[in-house]
DNA sequence: TCCGTCATGTAAATGGTTACATGATTCG
DNA sequence: CGAATCATGTAACCATTTACATGACGGA
């Protein structure tokens, strides 16, 4: 039985702005977290069962039988803010794609100019998601006490998408020249 | 005993640089890597094992008694181009100080401008790094095959974290706003 | 009726870190 | 000699994904 304080931080958090069942709570943190965030079902069923076990969160039965809507106990949103205020964990980091273009020289320039444009095409569509969860968001009435919260972790993605964007653009012109390089011996 | 292809995919890759102890494989991973990879001694070692046993690096007595100066056979650099091949995995995101900023109401603007101006030192923190690795790289002759890979790297690194900072200026002035406003009412 | 979606959960495997135990070598 | 560093490895734990099993409900 896992005890990991991030998901249930992630979880609490969650249904501190609507009450949902399990299955809601992964689909809202993929469609608003998504860009920094994830859970699966492996995660969040388990926390829920111990949350609720904790009394942090209470089950209503929802409108279909055997759902249960979760929502934040008074104790659940005290737990909540002792949560966020412990300073977020450092995950070691692991790019793929960083590791295979450092070693480029292995698979020649030319795979390499693959690599950094698969990572563009990434880049582009976060954007345009961005752009979607940005018109959304600005959509909210400005009083929503979270609506700048959300709009600066949407400018945080944005910010760096665009790098991503222009770092693939400066490194496809360089691994353009390689390969001209690579070609001519 | 865990078999992960990326851990194997880094291995053999710094092993193809020159051979190495596991102790010195996992120093020049943090150095050369660290910021886009890591890999503890809990994963080095059985790695190391399995590619031994696997026929894909070969072990020599290093200068010092037990120690194990591993290399490349030749299974080995074949193992590692079709590693490289291989797409490179996703990671799901999990950014934990995003994830307190999409809630920072529950927090206070008070708070959230700390969260990002620790962002903001680590990055700063990480450009200052990056100069340095610049600096190492770009002193190595400019024949060096791996040389314009290494650049391609450090340049990712540069984009991203000066795009950190600029990012986490706008948002502390605009948390600085939402600070004077909680004040005011 | 059958399919897609909503919904809950479990089991197994994987991936990974941390802490520990052990000992050689080097340098002050 | 004692401390720091080099070096190898293991064990325990934690986190996480994936795949699976199960079933209710709504609509074509």
């Amino acid at each position: 039985m896992p005890r990991s304080t991030q998901t249930d931080l992630a979880v609490l958090a969650a249904l501190s702005i609507e009450p949902m069942t399990g299955y809601a709570l992964r689909d809202a943190i993929r469609v608003h977290l998504g860009a920094f965030w994830s859970e699966s079902f492996g995660q969040i069923y388990p926390a829920l069962a111990r949350l609720r076990a904790d009394g942090l969160v209470a089950a209503d039965e929802g409108d279909r039988s055997g759902s249960n809507v979760h929502s934040l106990t008074a104790a659940g949103r005290a737990r909540l803010v002792e949560l966020m205020r412990e300073p977020p964990a450092a995950t070691p980091p692991r790019n793929g794609m960083l590791l295979r273009l450092f070693f480029g020289s292995v698979l020649g320039a030319a795979a390499c100019r693959e690599l950094v444009s698969d990572a563009r095409a990434q880049a582009t569509a976060m954007l345009d998601h961005l752009a979607d969860a940005r018109r959304a968001t600005e959509a909210e009435p400005a009083h929503l006490l979270q609506r700048p919260y959300w709009l600066m972790t949407i400018s945080a993605g944005e910010h760096s998408a665009r790098a991503a964007i222009a770092w693939a653009d400066e490194t496809l012109e360089t691994l353009a020249k390689l390969d001209r390089d690579d070609r001519l011996g």
